[in-house]
RNA sequence: GUCCCCAUCGUCUAGAGGUCCAGGACGUCGCCCUCUCACGGCGGCAACACGAGUUCGAAUCUCGUUGGGGACGCCA
């Protein structure tokens, strides 16, 4: 391969962005950048049944989350069905193609009946030399392949290796339905044609749809792609990653408050390795990505492992750019509290895994707090520290914390328990930021406020 | 049912005949660090599905078994 190299992402719009489809798109960018190719985008819209354009919106704002950009404008495939209509014509025309008229009761029977015998179930042909004329009057008839039925149809996979299948196995599919609109097999040969594409990594569900795609690739004369396919994702407990594994979309990820080069990181360690390395950037990763190092056994979806890597990416965040997600979760916030904020928040985004965790974990900056009045001797405490406190200029954490470590040696008073009592004075609960970290972001007034406020 | 694919710790994986009584990461357990929690550091537990071959030698090659997955639409 080299900068030649036309890959695609060919999702349906029926719905949001599959997780595994979002696997499958990075898949093929970073093949494209690697090679310094091209990767487009084409939206196979033609079940217009089931396609809608919150769908399409809904794809492309995943893969934008995801910063995965196509080159140059979508294709949308329903605007080209005059083409594939066409040229479906004129393989009948050519007696390359044949007019079929079945009805859906005798493709149902036909099914039926071989899988009775212990056949795979299929279209037997009984159009394929068949005279038109005997067609039953208004039927609509679909236009079929004329496919081998000798031999074999070979495919070269860049990541399963060499796959053959008996064309016996394969049936006259259909290219044009009797509504007179193409259907998929013939709309992503004749596009992915069109469009130069030459390299196809895709889910090994599609597996035997390549199949077809050759025989419809060698009956046009076309040269065919290299395919890759690469297994699909389950879910925990191991089968198809569905609805009720919850995390489906990638909009759901981004709603668990997972980052999106967390996501991408862990996408691209499912079926896909370099070594021992985890972490890996998204330059690292386009300049290592090749087909080779793709794996041919299906992975689980872990979760653990997604957070634990997106604890990483937060840890590597900006400030700036956490706040605006934090925000983007719960609202905007005055600017006394978002500067709060900021000024912890390398202390909180360092316990936080997920932006969820960073909005509970900032909820000490957030929510007023006034604390109850302590028991007697932690009111003592704090008594003393407030006074130390007090003359405190340089509010700074480093400050802060050594001036009140000098006390509690000088003074004999663990300081195990000084931290706690402020930090329950503070906050009023057991797991915060460091106490020091807190006060300095609270600032002088709102500190020595909170800490006297249960005194009185 | 038919066809196709897959098979290393719980999970993601490294491994392309000897360097592997199998390495890394996540998770888990223990310890250290420590104002709580995290982070970080150190260590433990933990796998080549099974059975035959081939070979001086197999996690690596072959066959079979078992297990898992996928495909069999006028959906894509």
């Amino acid at each position: 391969m080299n900068s030649d190299i036309v890959t695609r992402f060919a999702p349906s719009p029926t719905g949001f962005l599959h997780i595994g489809g979002a696997r499958t798109a990075l898949f093929n960018w970073l093949l494209a950048r690697h090679y310094g190719g091209k990767f487009l985008l084409r939206i196979e819209d033609t079940d217009r049944e089931r396609s809608t354009a919150e769908a399409v919106e809904a794809i492309l704002e995943g893969l934008q989350w995801l910063d995965i950009c196509w080159d140059g404008d979508p294709v949308f495939q329903s605007s080209r069905l005059r083409r594939h209509v066409e040229l479906a014509e004129n393989l009948v025309k050519e007696g390359k193609a044949y007019y079929c008229y079945c009805s859906l009761e005798e493709l149902e029977e036909m099914r039926r009946e071989a899988k009775a015998k212990g056949l795979s179930p299929k279209y037997d042909g009984r159009w394929r030399d068949r005279d038109p004329a005997e067609a039953p009057p208004g039927a609509k008839p679909v236009i079929r392949l004329k496919a081998p039925s000798e031999g074999n149809t070979v495919l070269h996979d860049v990541v399963q290796g060499e796959i053959i299948v008996s064309n016996g196995q394969l049936d006259d599919m259909i290219l044009v339905r009797s509504d007179g609109t193409p259907t998929f097999m013939l709309s992503v040969v004749v596009d992915d044609h069109d469009m130069g594409v030459n390299c196809v990594i895709r889910g090994d569900d599609h597996l035997t749809n390549t199949f077809r795609h050759i025989q419809i690739f060698n009956v046009f004369g076309w040269s065919i792609p290299e395919y890759g396919h690469i297994p699909l994702i389950h879910g925990p407990d191991g089968v198809k990653l569905s609805k009720r594994h919850g995390a489906l979309s990638v909009g759901a990820y981004r709603d668990m408050g997972y980052l999106p080069e967390a996501v991408c990181n862990c996408l691209l360690r499912l079926g896909w390795s370099h070594g021992d390395d985890e972490v890996i950037s998204r330059e690292q990763a386009t300049e290592w990505f090749t087909t080779e190092n793709l794996g041919k056994s299906p992975s689980r979806m872990d979760f653990a492992k997604l957070k634990s890597l997106n604890g990483h990416y937060m840890r590597a965040a900006d400030n700036k750019r956490l706040l605006d997600e934090l925000l983007r979760k719960i609202g905007d916030l005055p600017e006394e509290k978002k500067q709060r904020i900021l000024t912890g928040m390398n202390g909180l985004k360092q316990r936080a895994k997920t932006i969820l965790e960073l909005r509970d974990m900032a909820a000490v900056y957030i929510d007023d707090f006034t604390a109850p009045a302590p028991d007697a001797e932690t009111a003592e405490i704090l008594r003393k520290i407030s006074f130390l406190l007090s003359s405190v200029d340089d509010w700074s954490e480093k400050n802060l914390e050594r001036r009140v470590k000098a006390f509690s040696e000088e003074k004999g008073v663990s300081f195990g328990k000084i931290a706690g009592s402020l930090r329950n004075a503070l906050t009023g609960k057991k797991i915060t930021p460091g106490v020091f970290e807190m006060l300095e972001s609270f600032g002088k007034v709102e500190g020595m406020r909170r800490i006297s406020a249960g005194l009185l």
